[in-house]
DNA sequence: ATAATTAAAGTCAATATTAGTCAAAGAATT
DNA sequence: AATTCTTTGACTAATATTGACTTTAATTAT
């Protein structure tokens, strides 16, 4: 069951740090030294694994002294949770986005266990596929803003 | 039972480990490598003996460190609602044939009020709508039928 | 102060590493 | 003979990794 590739691993360490704080600032170099890795995977793995659906914020400096920090996003009740997250779904959502989004759903207790399972099934790829990737992506989105339409006053 | 055919000792071998685990997880081009066949092959025997009826779910990853996640999952026994569900639904679903399924799940305690409106959301019209009300009607089977296959299970 | 240098992080496209799809050919069964 | 099941491989798609080049900020030199 071990994570196999390098990104997961560096996904990993960096949450672990997050279960216990707030936010964590790095320097990019010096994670890739510690999975010697090449600095922009760590953009690679900020940027696959810890986006605003994920429930992260990231701000980062060039220069001397310069570091990434991520943070925990704090929304303030649902109804925020439920905006940000149909606001951040533009046109198109594709697979791994939506995984991403009803993860945080989950994580956020706006659904249960089973209500995730529900949504995934709604949303997988051998249901609503049409034989058009992009027409794909756009139902997903669709039903997926739908969803969590409804949810915002379905509590 | 000395006469099987390769996708039969391939379908052996992952239930012999599956018999000891919950799940497995394989690198597709290594058991290819095992028994000496293309790597689709393995594909086949994951879609033709790993299905959700058989009590099979199946998740991947492809990329750096891919796999294939075969996990059982305990079957429901007393689902012959679902079942009669499924085989009514043909390849088109209307709107008001939906609400009679959605109904009948609620009334047999097969989904919660919440899930229920879920549901619904998922298969709304303006949500599902491809201009063309034919492919509405198609989308409406498959996302519903989806569902009800998820409801077979529990993990 | 201003310019030059240095020390970061960011971007993007090329390449690598997997798995998925689909249709054709071959084999087995009816 | 026809049908269904299995095997194969060419092509596609998704994800990860790498590195050259760019941008930004701080520090140092003029």
């Amino acid at each position: 069951m071990a994570d196999e590739n390098i990104s997961d691993l560096i996904e990993r360490y960096l949450k672990e740090i997050l279960a216990d704080n707030e936010q964590v600032k790095i320097r990019r170099s010096e994670i890739a030294g510690l999975f010697d890795v090449v600095p922009s995977q760590i953009n690679y793995v900020i940027n696959t694994r810890f986006t605003i659906q994920n429930g992260y914020i990231v701000e980062s400096k060039r220069g001397g002294g310069g570091y990434i920090r991520i943070e925990k996003v704090h929304l303030l009740d649902d109804i925020d949770v439920l905006n940000s997250l149909i606001d951040a779904i533009g046109n198109k959502l594709s697979k791994r986005d939506s995984e991403t989004i009803v993860q945080t759903l989950y994580n956020n207790d706006l659904i249960s266990r089973r209500e995730v399972s529900i949504i995934l099934a709604a949303i997988d790829k051998d249901a609503i596929d049409l034989n058009n990737s992009d027409l794909t992506d756009i139902m997903r989105a669709n039903i997926m803003v739908s969803i969590l339409n409804r949810l915002r006053y379905e509590r």
